[in-house]
DNA sequence: CCCTGCATTTAACATATGATAAATAATCAA
DNA sequence: TTGATTATTTATCATATGTTAAATGCAGGG
């Protein structure tokens, strides 16, 4: 957990009492590659924390396998749009690499904002800080080319490249696996 | 602001006196057709609430207007990239019809959250709706064709193209308006 | 009411990306 | 290691969208 505490406290100093209350409804899990860490289907009620490894959200558009998002060590994973509303997901979370996950409980932790403030105000901080993330990435979809999707992710998230098969990039990148790969060959 | 409380307890019921805090931060603007509410440039200090009227968030890439989104009549307004990050934005909001807008003082706000547990929540539970609103919007962008994305438009926010000129949409479509123009002349 | 300046559409051509298929390359289990 | 499976690249062709330019339509100010 403290990995996980280390993280919360740059956005958030939380007591002793605080922390407690939030380890206690928390548990460690390992799970294998490639498998589903929440499947399709589901409300999403944890939120999850990546001590080690590496895992997506994905949906399917038509059958067809779509990234959503990448996330790595050290960042909280949920599916929100399932999450905020208590609708059934359409979205899955796939560790892509044999991982260590913090599950955090998450009507727990909801009960939790009533008794300590400050957890609220964490997460209200943490989310605040992710919702910024899915802005700024709107605006790099909505006025580039694939070639420059592709060029800032090599820039801003090398290590997407590196560990993440390119047939997930892809789609993430909103383009298919044969156009990544073409517009890698021009380098 | 009766309007603007009548919105604000769709999230969150408030006490009288937090009410009352957030009035007293708060003033009404009337402000004309096309102009700037808010330049490109500054630092967001302001949450809007928009009692009458239509806003876009625009920004310019390579001198090439962008808007990035619009927001109508009830509902809050605000650049948040700016807001939550503390550095100015690359943003403006230009109102396109005669509108009256309420303005809400961020710092002081923010700083109410310490006094008022139920303002913090509901500012909380504002933008959590908002970025799940955001989450959706990428799963437009990420996989659609431009016609699908225009006519997903005309189904689910027709008042966008009875009110906004089609310039302004067809950068949020993330296409030229050139385009958006065959595509309207197919049907 | 008529200009004048924008907004929108239409047309012609250029190009990036999609679709399909086939060829390599890499991974993994036996 | 071998073979089977899966991932990636390459090639060809089709198509959606971009670019530029011109034509038409519309709105606001004098």
């Amino acid at each position: 957990m403290v990995q996980l505490f280390a993280y919360f406290h740059r956005f958030q100093k939380l007591s002793p009492e605080a922390e407690n209350a939030i380890a206690e409804i928390s548990t460690v899990h390992t799970i294998k590659k490639n498998l589903d860490l929440q499947p399709i289907g589901h409300t999403c009620r944890t939120i999850y924390f990546i001590n080690k490894g590496l895992a997506r959200i994905y949906y399917f558009k038509e059958d067809i396998d779509i990234t959503e998002g990448f996330y790595f060590e050290n960042s909280i994973i949920a599916r929100v749009e399932s999450l905020f509303t208590g609708k059934p997901s359409r979205k899955a979370i796939q560790v892509l690499e044999d991982a260590e996950i913090i599950g955090i409980h998450a009507n727990s932790l909801f009960k939790l904002y009533d008794q300590f403030h400050d957890i609220e105000r964490l997460f209200r901080k943490i989310f605040e800080a992710a919702y910024v993330d899915t802005v700024n990435r709107i605006e790099g979809i909505q006025f580039h080319t694939a070639e420059e999707r592709y060029k800032a992710l090599l820039h801003e998230a090398p290590d997407v490249l590196k560990r993440v098969p390119l047939k997930y990039v892809a789609s993430y990148l909103g383009i298919t696996q044969v156009s990544l790969s073409r517009i890698r060959g021009i380098h």
